[in-house]
DNA sequence: GAAATATATCTTGATATCAAGGTATGTAGT
DNA sequence: ACTACATACCTTGATATCAAGATATATTTC
């Protein structure tokens, strides 16, 4: 009997009409999305970094050399509109952890390149990340875990590139 | 293939040292918990609500006659902080959908009950909140939908009340 | 090659959130 | 009853986000 358990039962209580099963699942991603963001910030803050500073150098990381994406890829990476992606980059590049250089190929946009400091610094940044997300799932068996993987994956399918 | 696994497949290029499949589980979580937050506000905004007011009177509302609680009981429901909260309610009694009386039991606080407006709104937005959400879960059967639930509450029973 | 349309990024203005600290009331210990 | 501490709520200041719209450059159509 979970907190969301209780949830439900006080709706079955009150609008026995309604089939609140979806809730109970849907609200539980949200519960626990937020839990474990508020895990996962703390490591981040050690780095000097927020949610949104260690998403965009990680996205920059991850890709390969040369280190460097559009904007406009960025945003598709992250989920995020355009302005705040803008606000993003330019706290980056003040705090010199990536550059904006002009686009070759194309005049109207810019290429956000990882710095040597933005790469040194996403580069340490993710090893203490990711061991703070192995004790997140900790409470899971390596198998449960695949199981929840699985799941989580059909679920989103209905929701990616459409 | 999708959004996620192409980042792991990005990062065991680049950083075979670390292990990132909790990556992978904790990243469907969090872009999951975005989309289905982003197709669930679009119900709320047929109201006139958002995440954040339909949060607090559907508390209110599920908790039964004579639907009031305490700020304090609406934080911990909500996982919010106490200024949120109060921003919340601020808003709310501006709209006159909820309404605050004085603590006959405690001189400090206060009580925050549903208006009769407040009740009617938000007994009709639940009803269409609930179509919604069975429609997003649509994607799974029943049978993943309770396995994905299973998982989620034992995944979360790490997090809350510690 | 001119006009119409599309795309890439930035700007603006509004809002929600949080962390930290303030004030008033309640509770416990002596 | 007096002191110390705890609790309940609000205020303040800073930040991240979004939606809508602006500007400049590309691309397509005729």
């Amino acid at each position: 009997m979970d907190h969301v358990d209780n949830i439900l039962k006080q709706w079955r209580q009150e609008r026995p009409d309604l089939d609140v099963a979806p809730m109970g699942t849907i609200g539980r991603v949200k519960r626990l999305n937020h839990a474990l963001m508020r895990a996962m910030e703390k490591t981040w803050a050690k780095y000097g970094l927020t949610d949104a500073s260690f998403d965009v150098l990680a996205t920059l990381r991850r890709e390969g050399a040369p280190y460097a994406l559009s904007p406009s890829d960025l945003m598709a990476s992250t989920m995020v509109t355009s302005g705040t992606m803008t606000h993003r980059i330019n706290l980056l590049e003040k705090a010199g952890l990536i550059e904006r250089v002009k686009n070759p190929e194309d005049g109207r946009g810019f290429l956000i390149s990882l710095s040597q400091r933005g790469f040194d610094l996403i580069d340490e940044a993710v090893a203490a990340h990711v061991e703070t997300q192995a004790q997140l799932v900790s409470g899971l068996t390596e198998e449960q875990r695949a199981q929840l993987d699985a799941l989580l994956k059909q679920f989103l399918s209905g929701f990616e590139q459409e």
